[in-house]
DNA sequence: CCCGGCCGTCACCTTCTTGTAACACGCCCC
DNA sequence: GGGGCGTGTTACAAGAAGGTGACGGCCGGG
């Protein structure tokens, strides 16, 4: 039974909310401050926080910063509240690290799929491998080392980030941006063929094992399993 | 304009909150019993419905649930009133998946408040749901990825983009211009048929999933979950 | 200083998408 | 039942997107 941390100054809310996630099969600690939070958060490493994002004091973007320092509370998703509609609110929760977001008034249906969803996800997508495996192909990323059929693949440093990359966020599609950004470390998107070409490269080393290098046309590249 | 069903057997009850609801700019439908309360919210598909929990035959709860069951009407969202005050109803209501109660009796003046507050909601954007569900249409947006009963299908960039802006919009009618505004990001309603190819497209590829898809005749297209 | 490997860019080609025109069909109103 | 408007359907050609080959600059090592 996951376990979700819920944080909120109002009583009621907190109990509208704590009522719902029990009868959805969780777990629920309950938080009506931030300093509170943060402590039964380290104690207790629940699955899952929905933190409110106005609170006295410790407000709940200072929480989140705070439990995103933390390397023990790192990893855990969380779910912010947030009564003010402006965007600068939301994206500043993502900013922080936040993986979803509700705005208040919410449904109590919609914030349970929230963080079922999120629960879901959580369980089957472990911390960074060091190993990474699909089919014939292993990547080891400490040793920085490739092998496909056992065969040990010689990969330039940029190939193999782009690999590893990709790899981490097997299924999902990343955009050409995207990759720019997290293997290039390039802060403006300036067009370029780069990304293809280093695809092309990437495949030819390659060989058979280019099949999991899947291309999404109109919109970037995936790692495939099969 | 928003419409809301209200669904009281009480007609004085009935008559105060239509009038209410209609000075603040909604249209109203109304039922007096259980099973009209269903047929009128299938055929209509309002944007909110105000239940009350006592009803003859079929009371409140048991239409909630039906509510919640049908996909199409699965996302409506739903006001409880109820006359006991005990917490069993409330929270009942709420285990069914209501998105808010008021207990009777009731001001007005609240009722509308809640009803416009879930209005808004519904009309705000909330951070677009990963996977979205429909029958046996999958669509999972970071994948890039759209399933009919498990089986993959390959949509082209833009019919991605159609199919997921609709189905995240679901139930409400897309003008043409919406959609040329939203998925291809025209900013000039230029006249084409454009959006009706691609529909037919989509339609082709989806298959049996294609009756989610649902023409408005002089209007648009829209989104259903049956 | 020269050489080779790595990397970003360009040009060209192929493939597939996509917007539009033309036509057919069906619904709705009279 | 008939006419007109709104959609569905088909076909096609332009063009976008990605694959591919090649080139030149940069850098580190010999």
């Amino acid at each position: 039974m996951p376990r979700i941390l819920v944080v909120d100054d109002e009583p009621d809310a907190l109990e509208l909310i704590e009522f719902n996630l029990r009868n959805a099969g969780f777990s629920v600690l309950a938080a009506g401050d931030g300093a509170q939070a943060l402590r039964l958060a380290r104690e207790n490493l629940p699955d899952l926080i929905v933190l409110d994002v106005m609170l006295p004091e410790v407000d709940g973007l200072e929480v989140c910063r705070a439990l995103r320092r933390d390397p023990a509370t790192r990893g855990i998703p969380i779910i912010m509240l947030t009564a003010r509609a402006a965007e600068i609110d939301r994206v500043l929760g993502l900013e922080l690290g936040a993986d979803d977001y509700v705005t208040k008034p919410f449904s109590p249906r919609e914030l349970t799929l929230r963080v079922k969803n999120l629960i879901k996800r959580g369980a089957r997508e472990e911390a960074p491998l060091e190993q990474l495996r699909a089919g014939s192909l292993l990547i080891d990323v400490p040793r920085h080392q490739v092998s496909v059929d056992g065969q040990p693949i010689d990969l330039t440093a940029t190939e193999f980030k782009l690999l590893t990359t990709l790899a981490q966020r097997r299924g999902r599609v990343q955009s050409r941006d995207q990759l720019l950004r997290d293997v290039w470390e390039y802060d403006n998107a300036i067009d370029t063929r780069t990304v293809d070409t280093h695809m092309r490269r990437l495949r030819e080393k390659l060989g058979p094992a280019a099949t999991h290098l899947d291309t999404v046309r109109g919109v970037g590249y995936r790692f495939v399993e099969s």
